[in-house]
DNA sequence: GTCTATACCGTGATAGAC
DNA sequence: GTCTATCACGGTATAGAC
């Protein structure tokens, strides 16, 4: 809740930003509820960032980011399609959990604000690139005849982003990399033994 | 936008006010919007309903209400675990397209209000139940043993789920039906030919 | 770099006329 | 059943002292 610190960079007040934004919601969080979570007044954020939507950008340019950026990683860009999408399902989860708050506010963002639509329109890029994947895959033969590419890759997406909704960084068992497996292991091969 | 009818019911009001807390989220969605997108001021809508957080109960109610019915329809509680499930699995995504909006509504539900809190302790015990399912399918040796239970069930959830954020019942080819028996295909199966 | 004080606006909600 | 008029409140943001 309080915190001990004095002073604070806009990296330092983006984090405890990005999680009230997530717990709340965007719009149900308010200014003065940072302020307390932060242990400042309203007034001393801006200071730091210039208002809530300056916040919520900063957030969603990392988030955007680092999904960019596993995109062109050498395991994602040669091979098979079927591996190297194989591969982007596996990183995509672990990097949707190494940056979990982040990538949440991403995932959530509904398009109310000009900040949140350019959010949506990079994020549709990003959906776009996975789909070419799967559509090469399916052409090579390697996916299941019986579901279309365009469903078979909204169901990719939706398995890899549903992870946000419960994954919780202290708790116990599966970490980044044990979850990335699990992902891919049953968007491939199912839950069946 | 502007509507032609004349007189609502509090049913009537209620599917315009969960459309637009859908497009704009609950919190982002104000009452002088829902008046503007129901043709009426924002005084009539009092007459209907005793407030915003009233027609977000009422959605709830009902998005809860129908998902708890299909875990007490036959095909749900007869036959060996793993059937079970696959039905569940099934049945609820196609549930879940039948009441998109309000389902919709229920998923997105943060736990601000009262009312959303009290959504989330149900929706905590549909999991619970469901997870019951997954439990039971791994005793009797019917999911592979590589991915615990409470992770298949999360991500079995997550994959469902997550229909809801692309689904749009305007458009093309896939009905509820087909999605629901794509969704059980890759869950159990999995994508790979 | 943070504070107090305040401007200004949109919010959910109510009263009472028609 | 819907309207106009209005309310109290909380929202983001700014000014200026320390």
């Amino acid at each position: 809740m309080s915190q001990q610190r004095v002073t604070y960079t806009p990296e330092s007040l983006l984090r405890v930003a990005v999680e009230l934004f997530n717990e709340r919601g965007y719009d149900g969080a308010s200014m003065g509820q940072l302020a307390e979570a932060a242990g400042i007044t309203k007034s001393s954020i801006y200071h730091h960032v210039r208002g809530k939507e300056d916040m919520l950008r900063l957030a969603l340019e990392r988030a955007t980011g680092v999904l960019f950026a596993l995109l062109d990683e050498p395991d994602a860009t040669t091979g098979r399609a079927i591996d190297r999408l194989r591969y982007v399902v596996w990183r995509a989860t672990e990097v949707l959990i190494e940056e979990l708050p982040y990538v949440t506010l991403l995932l959530r963002a509904r398009g109310n604000t000009e900040t949140e639509r350019w959010a949506l329109d990079r994020r549709r890029e990003l959906d776009h690139r996975v789909a070419d994947l799967v559509a090469r895959a399916a052409a090579e033969g390697d996916l299941r005849a019986d579901i279309e590419p365009r469903l078979a890759a909204r169901l990719l997406f939706g398995l890899v982003n549903s992870v946000s909704e419960w994954y919780r960084p202290g708790r116990s068992g599966a970490g980044p990399r044990q979850v990335g497996e699990a992902v891919a292991a049953v968007a491939f091969d199912g839950l069946t033994a």
